[in-house]
DNA sequence: TAGATTGTTAATCGATTAACAATC
DNA sequence: TAGATTGTTAATCGATTAACAATC
């Protein structure tokens, strides 16, 4: 069986149309023509066909998609019906303001735990998810079926925290840290790189700034 | 004078060089050439040159580039050299994770004000930023020529608020909310969708344990 | 000068859009 | 059946890579 492989921009977009399906949902939407979605979400009526069919039909001619049908195969295709077991690595703000969004839960994402270095936090807890100290992580990891670890913290600490991740076996990291992280091929990581998206906003300002001189 | 557009995949890569540059400074060197850099960083030196010549020519031939010198147009280019008025807006985790953030100021991007709704945080401060209740936003805006704020707030409040801030003269909106914002085409949104991100990393997973069953 | 490396043009590759036959 | 809209092929557009003359 011939696997084609899928390009990144088209991963992007998933979890957008994925977003939107799921508000078309909310409001009692059935079916949508990618004619209709396309002017919602713009983007193009051919992109949204062409992506979709990098998957399979979906559709049906002269009637569109069926909504829910279609959110809960995107759904599918992110993995989105399977369990993933995550720990955040730093209880820091940013730590624990994923710790508290409780959405993830809800696409199948499990905050079992949260750890650290600072031995202040030791049995603190964010909304029931406990803080381990570093200790406990190859073992939490081994048993609690660890998948994902996101990583909050500075940059100086998450190489090293990196290796003991790997290590330990960790599947994929959500790397928040302002660094390429150095991992073997079978780690996946994902990158957030705030600084880097500010400084995108920035340069958007600048040569706005520039191309509309205040009289 | 004709301005060419430049692309965002190439916007989009030039926060990176800059980190790489960062780095090579704190390390002492001095020149580097498009080769030596590609390398490090993965990508191809054609790219690199192609990328750095839609501003300029930066480098030298036999030579190389300087280190110190591309990073400071790279930071001119970024608008790194001018100074950036922010608030956030909502005092959750994250936006407190943002405030706690010291580099962003290295780059010019000064934090002035938190605000929220929460009359609890009343005249509570983090690191120094004070935090104010929403009716002193516009003035607040005006007085201080705040450019960007930042939304950390749940995606049902995200709508209004930003009507408010388009409103009181924000000029761009870093957005942390999952939701695509409307506003008119002088305000700039860059946007940070963490879980459209975690589905990404959500999605590699899943193919990665397709392609790889284990025995 | 000879060697190195850029800046830039040309070639290739991939992604997006347009068009339309298939089909519900 | 007629109308609508998909799935899919072909055309276009843009971005990346390769090549090399210019030049330090």
């Amino acid at each position: 069986m011939e696997e084609r492989e899928i390009s990144k921009a088209v991963i992007k977009r998933l979890p957008r149309y994925y977003r939107y399906l799921g508000e078309l949902m909310e409001n009692g939407v059935e079916r949508i023509s990618s004619g209709e979605l396309s002017s919602r979400m713009s983007v193009t009526a051919s992109q949204i066909r062409q992506d979709l069919n990098n998957f399979g039909g979906f559709g049906q001619q002269g009637y569109g998609y069926n909504v829910k049908y279609l959110y809960e195969e995107i759904g599918k295709i992110l993995g989105l019906d399977k369990k993933h077991n995550m720990i955040i690595i730093g209880g820091g703000n940013l730590g624990q303001a994923l710790a508290n969004y409780v959405d993830f839960e809800k696409r199948g994402f499990y905050i079992k735990g949260i750890f650290d270095v600072n031995p202040v936090l030791k049995g603190l807890s964010v909304r029931g998810i406990p803080i381990h100290m570093l200790d406990d992580l190859e073992s939490f990891i081994r048993d609690e079926q660890i998948q994902i670890a996101a990583l909050t913290l500075p940059k100086s600490k998450a190489e090293e925290m990196t290796a003991l991740l790997v290590k330990y076996g960790i599947k994929a990291i959500w790397n928040f840290a302002h660094i390429d992280l150095d991992v073997p091929s079978d780690v996946l990581v994902e990158n957030v790189h705030l600084s880097e998206s500010l400084m995108q906003l920035s340069y958007n300002i600048t040569r706005y700034e520039k191309e509309h001189p205040r009289s």
